[in-house]
DNA sequence: ATGGCAAACGCAGTTTGA
């Protein structure tokens, strides 16, 4: 099975890539942030055309969620269990016993915001979400953009970045909380040592320098790592025309024996 | 030189992203 996360920075503009790109890569599962779009414009006619259902969950102008899936999805929910958070950046499914949690962490915007505040109070109730989750659910996945870069070796210029948002000891701490409940970041897990990026500032040439930072994180829980064939960066979706500033990261599982 | 680019909203320029 197939599984990516892409940030695609408004689907509306993204849409042809998003469908070219799945039909290229085949892959079994999309899960999207930043789609920027209400439900009634979400484009679930276009991607039924070719085969694949969606779970959506957005708002104008910012935020947004998806889940599209040429699998069955089920017990499907969006936001909090309480449905609380005014912010569309959460959804769940279930596809078997594979449980997906899509996610589009807050940036955070400052050290001194409110922003960064309703960023690790998030960070927070996702880790009390996920520990429900797992007892539930131990074949789990999380993944999307955290807008955290969880060590140095994923910042371009970890001196330059040092302290600031995406990099800052709270957000990363966060982060460590969430992977202490028994997940794994599998990027990682299959690259020790690589410095590749999931995102690369629009300005100043950033892609064409390779300046960035690893952002975009798929999370697998123990019972998972057994099933783990690959992850990797398609940086080739960064590459094109009028592409979203982010690249969409890929797993590959194991078809179970 | 501490910017740059892109998108939403809405129709000019502000806000946000990361």
């Amino acid at each position: 099975m197939k599984i990516a996360s892409w940030n695609v920075n408004s689907l509306k503009v993204r849409l042809p890539q998003v469908l070219s790109w799945l039909q290229e890569s085949q892959s079994d599962v999309l899960c999207l942030q930043e789609t920027k779009l209400p439900d009634p414009r979400f484009p679930a006619a276009e991607l039924a055309e070719i085969g694949y259902q969606s779970l959506f969950h957005g708002q104008s102008t910012y935020n947004g969620v998806a889940i599209l899936s040429r699998l069955p999805l089920q017990a499907s929910q969006c936001d909090w269990p309480d449905g609380s958070d005014g912010q569309a950046r959460l959804c769940a499914t279930s596809i078997g016993d594979l449980r997906i949690v899509n996610v589009y962490v807050p940036n955070g915007q400052s050290l001194d915001s409110d922003k960064y505040r309703y960023k690790l109070d998030w960070l927070a109730r996702l880790q009390d979400f996920l520990r429900a989750e797992l007892a539930r659910w131990p074949r789990l996945l999380l993944l999307g953009d955290f807008n955290i870069a969880p060590s140095d070796l994923d910042v371009h210029d970890p001196a330059a970045w040092a302290g600031e948002i995406l990099c800052s000891d709270a957000e990363r701490a966060a982060l460590q909380g969430i992977l202490s409940l028994g997940l794994h970041d599998l990027f990682r897990h299959q690259h020790p040592d690589a410095q590749e990026w999931s995102w690369w500032d629009y300005r100043a040439a950033s892609f064409r320098r390779n300046i960035g930072l690893r952002i975009d994180l798929l999370l697998g829980s123990d019972a998972l790592l057994p099933a783990l064939d690959d992850v990797h960066i398609d940086r080739t979706a960064r590459a094109v025309e009028r592409p979203s500033d982010h690249a969409p990261v890929v797993l590959q599982l194991k078809e179970p024996s």
